[in-house]
DNA sequence: TTGCTCCTCACGTCACGTGAGGTGGC
DNA sequence: TTGCTCCTCACGTCACGTGAGGTGGC
């Protein structure tokens, strides 16, 4: 007995043969609100969808199998007209060839751990006077510290030809343990000039702080800044030197300009205490 | 008051900022019993962690970050020898390799439907005579029927000249509703052939039975074969054919064989009840 | 009557993260 | 005394999957 002149009805498990999708999965989009049945029989519950939902049933599958989280894809199907559907669409394949490139790095440092020879670190000591600089300064969350990082080095570099300023040093940067401890904490990056230089967006004129630093040098992809950190660390420990403190990068020569991360310089600077200095 | 002739010990905060795992991850660990902590201070709870785990920690850390499972870590970790270690990461990259296909495919697909233009489809109704076959049969999960489907098509046309058979129709498959609405159900790969053949392998000789279908023509690849099912299946609905049955595909002229996935022609049968028949 | 499809809880999975509430040493 | 580090629960997150136990129509 069908209800003639209402569109054709499917149940959950017809149309999750059309779809592909899963009886339980489509269950979840319902309680989730993402693909909603077209009707509901009030007895029982049974649920019936409308062979116009196949479409979007198709596009759902889709942007899950590209992992879209299911609010994206909600917000994707809400979106008022094509060209901003495409830019949601962008946006996630752009953040799914950052993956790409991350997962990239992680082999090739996979790679590098497995093989390279465990040379001995060289580790200097070093007193670092306060130095002026331009700086840009936030809290940031672990994940998006490279990113960050990035735009900031770029920022700040574009100051000084800008407000003609004369660098006194290394670019660096400073890095409250909390990032490291709580994937989350203070990041600082620095460039030493001469004088005072003006606030413009986010830079600022800031005083690196004078410290006392155990210095390892790193050659090659921060990707595996963390192998430097693991011998300088325990060097530091071992001979009771750690003391508090943001541990500090030096980005020699123009390391983050250069395409080739292999060829990078990168000091390590571990907080200690010296009972000669 | 150090224990003297003991090995230095790092606390959670210490060996964190080294290892670059988040405390939280560190106490997870120790639960899980990826990384123990060398020792732990029955008193207050404290973890104490050795330089010489710092090395765990940076393979598990690299390990991790390309999504590795930590039960597949710690298999690793436990692994007898370098080479069994080698084929453990190897296998993964080469499931990374696989997902990044899967990825590809699945962008690839998303602009298929987007781009598309939704022709009308053409459906034929056919009754197809039971056919005597080589066939693979199994039940399988659904994430893993695109492998299974490739290793069966291939192991079942090894067989053809092996056996000196003669083939008499299409490669097809016969799919269970349950694979779609369970992600898990049995599937069936075959090639009609004359005679009774020997049982090699996998490989049986068997019946393909007769069916009344509903029969659509998908060009491209398997990856956007749910489009013409969705087009097939509110057919079927909307006329009111189906019935149950397994889904039935033919894979016309050599398509498995071919590389570009776009040239591939599937027929896609849909069971119905015909009053004619 | 059997088998199939549908339903609703309630709980499990995976790898942690988020707080709340408390301790202990400098 | 304040601040920091450490601790243990207990619960949350994400996108479902897994059962248990039951209904309803052919």
């Amino acid at each position: 007995m069908e209800t003639s002149g209402m569109a054709t009805e499917l149940t959950i498990g017809e149309f999750s043969r059309i779809s592909h999708l899963s009886v339980k999965t489509l269950r979840h989009y319902h309680e989730t609100g993402l693909l909603k049945p077209s009707s509901v029989n009030p007895g029982n519950g049974y649920r019936y969808y409308s062979e116009a939902q196949i479409p979007a049933a198709q596009v759902i599958r889709r942007l899950r199998d590209l992992e879209m989280p299911v609010t994206a894809v909600k917000a994707l199907l809400g979106a008022p007209d094509a060209g901003a559907r495409n830019a949601l669409i962008a946006a996630h394949l752009n953040r799914l060839e950052d993956d790409l490139a991350r997962t990239r790095e992680a082999v090739s440092s996979l790679r590098n751990l497995i093989d390279r020879p465990r040379t001995q670190l060289e580790i200097e000591y070093r007193s670092v006077p306060p130095a002026r600089a331009i700086g840009i300064r936030a809290i940031v969350d672990r994940e998006d510290v490279l990113a960050w990082w990035r735009g900031a080095l770029g920022e700040l570099h574009a100051m000084i030809p800008a407000q003609g300023l004369r660098r006194t040093g290394s670019t660096g940067g400073l890095y409250a343990s909390g990032l490291y401890q709580h994937d989350r904490g203070e990041a600082t990056v620095f460039i030493p000039v001469e004088g005072v230089a003006r606030s413009v967006g986010r830079v600022e004129s800031l005083v690196v702080p004078s410290a006392e630093l155990a210095i390892a040098t790193h050659r090659g992809s921060l990707a595996d800044v963390d192998l430097t950190y693991g011998e300088l660390g325990s060097y530091a420990t071992r001979h009771e030197l750690s003391v508090a403190g943001p541990l500090r990068e030096y980005y020699l020569g123009d390391s983050p300009h250069t395409v080739d991360s292999g060829t990078w310089v990168t000091e390590i600077g571990w907080p200690i205490f010296r009972a000669d200095a």
